[in-house]
RNA sequence: GGCGCGUUGGAGAAGUGGCUUAACUCACCAGCCUUUCACGCUGGCAUCCAGGGGUUCGAAUCCCCUACGCGUCACCA
């Protein structure tokens, strides 16, 4: 029986972005699938772009996403620390070994000669590689400029004329010729290991099974191979998912990056999307379910998922189908939780004071369960109530209405009015006392005594039961659209 | 430019040689339900799988070419 082990594995140079966030779905999914372990690791030797905020932003999406890790940064485990710069004996061992070995060598050129190297290369059409100069400098050579402190970098000494075959779990089999790759570097002048060699460290040493990552890694995978090998080491899987595409401001797909609008977990956190919501349509990024079903919980998520069901093609970011998907969470959602996540978007639009009283927070829960069935996220709510609290401009439909329909509709609203008049308070089921009243009163009732009112208070022929509406908009305002609106269809 | 990956409806997407008269979801349209709206339910919505050629009794599915899109070629990860 195979031990289960995969990573999530960022580097800390900015929040946790979309595509992020869906690579370590699928891990997590895997690693919980076979009951194996989550292991969160950061890649921090970009010295220039790492930094602390980044690395918090990124833990803190990923538990409130609902992914904890078994293994990693903060709770530690068997296979730390966890951050590769606190790991730097672990690279330098390896290095010496392969320095040692042949398998890897000092390299004193400088970057003017390089540049210059690689702009001739890319002129003549050929893939941009290092010559290899400095592979066949005499231990007394090395050991000369080396003494002199002259900077270097040390590169991985790749063998020539072969093929690397990566065994891709999604994409299949994707060979490379080791000639396209040249000797790359891995470690930097300043001596800190390059990301191609400390991943393959790591990966060994954390005894990762399955690495799921981004495809553009893909072309990275045979590098990492050849460090395997010059290791000794054996190959894990891998599985390369398609890339998140995202229609840009002329329409055109490309990765998903800052030119679409919202890219990182918080930007979706802030706009009001539940958790699950994100998770589930992430899930539905790049995989697909059997059945025809597409609500799931993470559970079931993880009972469901399998590398076999994800696709090569890229997966595009819809984001009207997210939309959709939080809707139906919302929805499904208690109303206290409606609350927490409506509540705050209330009071940022000063609809509910920074400290409400009881009926300003009765007020808010009900309004916002009032309309759960109308918004698709939580962001939406502020604009919705506003439009029910201002003046109404009714459109040629309300006017059509009156013309087809005046006695029914006069008979409707002058009831509506004498009610109000009467009700000096209102609730929910003041207000359906109210409908039923007129609906006995006058014998008009269904679609010519709701869609009447409703087009009459708000101007449109959709919206939440009126009778929650009613609290919406209390008793006052409900009576002033009322009148507003017999003045405008009697000149009508 | 080299290398690598992809291309199924308005949109996402299933499908890996015959069960496909191309699932399912969103959007849209029609009907039912609901005293209204929404939810929910039922039905409609690709003569066709980027284009061309080939293999085969049979192809969206295999092979070749072309086009387009994307990724990658860093002392970034």
């Amino acid at each position: 029986m195979e031990n289960y082990r995969l990573r999530f594995a960022p580097s800390p140079t900015g929040p946790l972005h979309i595509g992020g966030a869906r690579s370590a779905l699928f891990n997590y999914f895997l690693a919980k699938k076979h009951k194996g372990c989550f292991v969160m690791r950061m890649e921090d030797t970009d010295l220039e772009r790492s930094n602390k905020a980044s690395e918090k932003n990124i833990k803190d999406s990923l538990k409130w996403l609902g992914m904890d890790w078994d293994e990693g940064i903060d709770i530690g485990g068997d296979y730390g620390p966890y951050r590769q710069m606190e790991r730097l004996d672990i690279y330098k061992e390896a290095i010496d070994k392969l320095l040692a070995e042949g398998k890897a060598y000092y390299c004193f050129c400088s970057e003017d000669d390089l540049t210059s190297e690689k702009e001739a290369q890319q002129q003549r059409g050929e893939t941009p590689k290092y010559s290899g100069k400095c592979r066949n400098l005499t231990k007394e050579q090395q050991q000369e400029l080396l003494d002199k402190g002259t900077p270097h970098v040390i590169r991985l000494n790749v063998p020539k004329g072969e093929q690397i075959v990566v065994h891709d779990l999604v994409r299949g089999d994707v060979s490379f010729e080791t000639d396209g790759i040249g000797d790359f570097i891995i470690v930097k002048s300043d001596g800190i290991p390059v990301y191609n060699f400390a991943v393959v460290l790591d990966d060994v040493t954390m005894k990762i099974s399955h690495i799921i990552r981004g495809e553009e890694h893909l072309s990275n995978t045979p590098r990492q191979i050849a460090v395997y090998n010059a290791l000794g080491y054996d190959v894990p899987k891998f599985a390369h998912i398609s890339l998140i595409l995202g229609r840009d401001d002329e329409g055109k797909m490309t990765k998903m990056s800052k030119r679409h609008g919202s890219t990182s977990v918080v930007a979706y956190q802030q706009q009001g999307f539940l958790p699950e919501a994100i998770v589930n349509f992430l899930a539905l990024l790049g995989w697909s379910p059997d059945g025809e079903e597409e609500l799931f919980t993470m559970d079931e998520l993880i009972k469901q998922f399998s590398l076999e069901k994800v696709s090569k093609s890229p997966a595009v970011f819809d984001i009207e189908k997210l939309k959709w998907i939080n809707g139906m969470y919302i929805r499904k959602a208690s109303a206290e939780r409606l609350l927490e996540y409506g509540l705050p978007f209330l009071k940022k639009a000063g609809l509910v004071k920074r400290n409400p009283k009881m009926a300003e927070m009765i007020w808010a829960m009900m309004s916002i369960d009032a309309l759960k069935n109308h918004i698709t996220c939580f962001s939406e709510l502020p604009d919705i109530i506003n439009k029910y609290r201002s003046k109404v401009s009714y459109d040629d439909e309300v006017a059509a209405m009156v013309k087809e329909n005046r006695e029914t509709v006069m008979t409707v609203m002058n009831a509506m009015k004498a009610k109000l008049e009467e009700y000096k308070t209102l609730n929910s089921d003041t207000y359906k006392q109210i409908l039923k009243e007129i609906k006995n009163e006058t014998g008009i009732g269904g679609r010519d005594l709701f869609h009447t009112i409703r087009l009459a208070k708000t101007g449109e022929g959709e919206g939440p039961d009126l009778d929650k509406l009613a609290v919406i908009m209390g008793r006052d305002l409900m009576l002033e659209r009322t009148k507003e609106f017999l003045t405008f269809a009697e000149n009508i």
